[in-house]
DNA sequence: ATGTCC
């Protein structure tokens, strides 16, 4: 423990406020700079006592110059309203404070129109996940996520459920042989798949994308890490469903979690620095900064998480259709949703730009689905249209512990036995994505009765992950 | 989320 990265609380024993110096400070201590953590903290103290001395000094030079004030007329910012628009939070005794107090600080943009939190909310960077935001005229990148255009796809097979236990091992090698796992991994160059949206004039006239394109053709059809996997289920719709068509029945279904991979990471990236760059907000809120529609930044920012959205989409159609050749079998239905990307929408008779960062687009009617944990049910649910949660839901049961806190705390014989007690085969995966570690998908679904409808439980059978952190290659 | 550095 004694090496441990310096964090905020450290600083705050050093006398430091949690402000924009902060910030800065935090910054400087993520560089590598050879100091042990002990010199680190000297070094911290001496330039919140002594700023003056290390203006010219190479390292804190940044540091010293906000303490001392030097840019504050420089770094003017945009005024946030005085108190926070209202909204509305589903499931709120489920939902840790940081994400509350995130949403509270959303919530006094300027460009704001409304929001809701849903059951499912905890804390991320800048807007919870969970959080819905509806602007004006206004996109936020982190607003949307990291993970550009992430979503969940569904296919459900013209299969009996029986199917599964009779064809187990045929199973779990088509689920091996069609999918790729882990951070950066994609396929071969003799391997890789073509799909239509790698022509995207984007590719061509960005010359961010253009850099990008050769990873994102390898990439194409694969999953990458943390809590994205693909899996085959027991579909149970336990009547018929007039609209998709399926009669009641035990079906055997494919379900995907995944998104835009090294691809928009990347344009995320780029534009959160650029937001940052442009819109400057005070320090509690700079992790909101935002793009305006009319510049040039803002629509193309708009263009490229479209394109970042049609990638993700693009690599959950790969890895369904080779699935489904290597079954052999029809397709009953298929669904699809994104959950963290921004649309414009029609909210109280006006045009606004929508954030859903882990969030389920639920409009009157609209089909999305929303999964539980590696060895607990997910639903495909249909949309009631509520306007007070701007048309949404929860993407899923929400994290109960930080991935850390996972790892630390849960026995890897309590996962096992909660595999064996569901029949469930995992391949991959590590003790953070354990379903321990997650909401009760349940009581996150009571909390939006209001929101969906259930119309089919989907029950995990055979899981795929990406191998846990330690990554062994 | 991402080959976890600007």
């Amino acid at each position: 423990m004694e090496n441990k990265r310096i964090n905020g609380n450290d600083l705050m024993a050093l006398g430091y406020k949690e402000n924009h110096a902060m910030g800065v400070a935090l910054k400087i201590n993520k560089k590598r700079l050879g100091f042990s953590r002990d010199e680190m903290l000297a070094n911290f103290k001496n330039v919140l006592e002594n700023p003056e001395s290390y203006v010219a000094d190479k390292i804190f030079r940044p540091l010293a110059e906000v303490l001392l004030n030097i840019d504050s007329m420089a770094r003017e910012t945009i005024a946030l309203k005085e108190s926070p628009v209202s909204y509305t939070v589903y499931g709120e005794a489920q939902i840790e404070e940081g994400a509350k107090k995130q949403m509270d600080i959303a919530m006094t943009l300027p460009i704001t129109v409304a929001g809701a939190l849903m059951p499912d909310a905890h804390q991320g960077y800048g807007l919870p996940i969970g959080g819905v935001l509806a602007t004006q005229n206004a996109i936020i990148p982190y607003g949307v996520g990291v993970d550009i255009g992430c979503r969940m796809a569904l296919s459900v097979f013209d299969l009996p459920a029986s199917y599964l236990e009779a064809n187990h091992d045929k199973l779990k090698e088509i689920l091996m042989s069609n999918t790729r796992f882990g951070a950066g991994k994609g396929y071969l160059k003799q391997e890789r798949m073509d799909h239509a949206v790698l022509d995207n004039p984007l590719f061509k006239t960005h010359a961010l994308i253009r850099s990008l394109k050769d990873k994102a053709w390898t990439q194409l059809g694969s999953s990458g890490g943390g809590n994205h996997f693909v899996e085959f289920g027991i579909m149970e719709f336990t009547e018929k469903d007039e609209s998709l068509g399926v009669e009641r029945g035990r079906y055997l279904a494919l379900l995907s979690h995944s998104g835009s991979r090294g691809l928009g990471a990347t344009i995320a990236d780029h534009y959160t620095k650029l937001a940052k760059a442009i819109c400057r907000l005070p320090y509690q809120a700079q992790n909101l900064a935002y793009l305006d529609l009319h510049t040039e930044e803002g629509q193309e920012y708009w263009l490229a998480m479209n394109l970042a959205g049609d990638y993700a989409s693009a690599c959950h159609e790969v890895i369904h259709e080779k699935i489904k050749r290597g079954l052999g079998a029809g397709l009953l239905a298929k669904i699809e949703n994104h959950h963290n990307f921004a649309w414009k929408e029609q909210f109280e008779g006006e045009e606004v730009i929508v954030h859903r960062k882990g969030a389920t687009p639920a409009g009157k009617d609209t089909m999305g689905i929303i999964p539980g944990s590696m060895a607990t049910p997910g639903f495909l649910v249909r949309g009631k249209g509520e306007e007070l949660a701007i048309n949404s839901a929860s993407h899923g049961a929400g994290r109960l512990m930080s991935r850390t806190q996972a790892i630390k705390t849960l026995a890897d014989s309590d996962l096992k036995q909660m595999l064996r007690d569901h029949g469930i085969t995992l391949l991959g995966a590590g003790m953070d994505e354990a379903p321990m570690a997650y909401k009760d998908i349940h009581t996150v679904m009571a909390a939006q009765v209001d929101l969906v409808d259930v119309v089919a439980t989907f029950s995990p059978k055979i899981v795929r992950m990406a191998d846990d952190g330690s990554r062994e290659d």
